[in-house]
RNA sequence: GGCCCGUUCGUCUAGGGGUUAGGACACGUCCCUUUCACGGAUGAAACACGGGUUCGAUUCCCGUACGGGCUACCA
């Protein structure tokens, strides 16, 4: 009991002490930035904002071979438009911490030290082997049955690097500018533990992990050695990334612990994946029937580009709705949250272990829960460009009544003209089914009544108009409201009847229902 | 193959040793409605399987199956 009492004053006090929250998005320009990227940024701004911390961005472009040009610049933009804007990073205004670009950081020297103090400690090592070494010793351990083939504590006895050669060879061959790499030297077999704020307790024997390549024959680091130096450079306190890095987190822990930096290491959280929603494994742009990127992204070594999630005409808000729900929620049963609001409910202990499938069709309604809550002068705002590519340009006061009555109907403001078209165009076509079922030889008495109705009315408006009809109803009995619908609009759905026919001009409407009653 | 991580309705998920296992999307039915919708109500739909532990397990443990990730001088 006291014990517990010490115990929770202890760790109260190292919660009061614990480092200011620092996080950073840190994406390669190998390409447009897809929606778990974006996801991953997201949870790292949540959790920044959360506690009145910094969010950065680094851009890790240590692999040159893949530079995308372009990526970088989408990234920014794309981070920008979802409202995750970091505080911090490349695009953002630099910070104390500048450069905050991986290949800049290089030429700074600054991972070389590092890497040379691995070395100096006997941690890390020189590697001389060519490309067809690595592959010959490859297919050798493939044809001796091994299963994972790979460069480690057993296999590296057999190779050329300063563990095996002669400090003399060494120094000759570096002298010579022969070229190397520089690798981690892993320890045969030791436990190594690691506690993920998601996952919980994760451990892993060193024989699984192999002599990890620091130092690219280029000079360039890799992504292990780079995101240490740079997390721990710029105090990092909380490394959040994609499930992919977890099976090499136990190499990240042993840099550390090599680097004397184990107590500075920041906490580790791995997300989860988001998921194709047929079939299986993660979301892929090629196949998938769905926007993948947040804005449309052309891929410079492809011809057509990838339609974005804002030109599907998806609010960045719905978007960043829809990815926060992917794999976290608050606890209860509410859905639709501001980012603000996101902010204020996240926490790493509601982030779920497992993978979510993405379901297009939830993300169109999350959309349409934004749409529905924009004022009908703002749908019209943003309407009015898309019919003028129609064709059409009306006032605002009838954008508005327009908006106002197919608002109900669409999910995206581009569906306006899909719900609504009717009442801008005359069928050229009617219903089969309807008229099939219901046109009979009474029905061109009937419309030709209800056309000299139409015809005497003077004030063409909604209610009047109804008003005139409802008389002629009490004077003949029913007459089918979808068949009217049918002869004026062509087809058997759309917005209320009598507020569309209100919309339509007059002498449109009784021209459309003189040519409907000449050809039927 | 090996290693790591995971598994509640079709999908996203809540829950958690004793519940009629809750919500949302999609789907069905009904109500409202002379049209079309919205809305409301309602229905069908899940604890992967097998062993433990326990008075009791979907919940804890172990296996199996299945899914995913990783297995590069890519990140």
């Amino acid at each position: 009991m006291l014990l517990d009492k010490l115990n929770n004053k202890k760790s109260y006090l190292c919660s009061l002490m614990e480092k200011r929250v620092r996080v950073r998005f840190a994406p390669s320009p190998t390409g447009g930035l897809h929606m778990g990227g974006v996801r991953t940024a997201l949870f790292n701004y949540l959790f920044a904002k959360k506690h009145g911390g910094d969010f950065i961005l680094r851009i890790e472009d240590t692999d040159q071979t893949r530079f995308v040009k372009g990526a970088e610049e989408y990234i920014i933009e794309a981070l920008k438009w979802c409202g995750i804007e970091p505080n911090e990073g490349v695009g953002f205004g630099d910070g104390p911490h500048k450069p905050y670009r991986q290949s800049e950081r290089k030429e700074l020297g600054i991972y070389k030290k590092y890497a040379d103090k691995l070395i100096a400690s006997g941690h890390a090592y020189y590697a001389f082997d060519t490309e067809e070494e690595l592959n010959d010793m490859r297919k050798r351990l493939e044809a001796a049955k091994v299963v994972a083939p790979q460069y480690n504590a057993v296999t590296r006895q057999n190779m050329r690097n300063s563990t095996t050669l002669g400090e003399d060879e060494v120094k000759k061959l570096l002298a010579d500018g022969t070229k190397y790499v520089v690798r981690l030297k892993v320890p045969r077999n030791e436990e190594i533990r690691f506690n993920d704020i998601i996952r919980g307790w994760v451990t892993v024997n060193s024989a699984q992990v192999d002599d990890k390549v620091l130092l690219k024959s280029d000079g360039m680091p890799t992504y292990h050695l780079a995101h240490i130096v740079d997390d721990i450079e710029m105090e990092i306190s909380h490394a959040v990334r994609g499930e992919e890095w977890l099976p090499s987190a136990p190499a990240h822990i042993l840099i550390y612990r090599y680097l004397g930096l184990e107590e500075q290491m920041p906490k580790l959280a791995h997300l989860p994946l988001i998921l194709n929603p047929d079939g299986n494994g993660k979301i892929s742009k090629r196949e998938a029937r769905f926007p993948v990127f947040p804005l449309s992204w052309q891929d410079p070594r492809e011809t057509a580009p990838y339609i974005g999630y804002k030109e599907s005409g998806y609010y960045p808000e719905a978007f960043v709705n829809i990815l926060a729900l992917l794999g976290w929620n608050p606890g209860n049963n509410e859905e639709i949250f501001s980012v603000a609001e996101l902010a204020e409910l996240f926490s790493f202990e509601r982030v779920h272990k497992s993978g979510a499938k993405f379901d297009p069709e939830k993300a169109k309604w999350f959309n349409q829960q934004y749409l529905r809550k924009q004022s009908d002068a703002d749908l019209a705002k943003a309407f009015k460009p898309l019919l003028k590519e129609k064709g059409y340009e009306k006032d605002e006061a009838f954008m508005i009544d327009f908006c106002k009555l197919v608002k109900e109907k669409v999910q995206f403001v581009h569906e306006f003209w899909d719900h609504g078209k009717y009442i801008f165009e005359a069928p050229t076509s009617y219903d089969e089914k309807v008229i099939t079922k219901k046109w009979n030889a009474q029905s061109k008495e009937v419309f030709t009544k209800v056309l000299e109705t139409f015809k005497s009315v003077s004030d063409w408006k909604m209610q009047p108009i109804h008003d005139a009809f409802e008389a002629l109803v009490k004077e003949t009995g029913k007459i089918d409201m979808q068949l009217l619908r049918v002869l004026i609009t062509g087809v058997a759905g759309g917005p209320q009847l009598f507020d569309m026919i209100a919309l339509i001009e007059k002498e449109e409407v009784l021209k459309r229902l003189e040519a409907a009653l000449s050809k039927l």
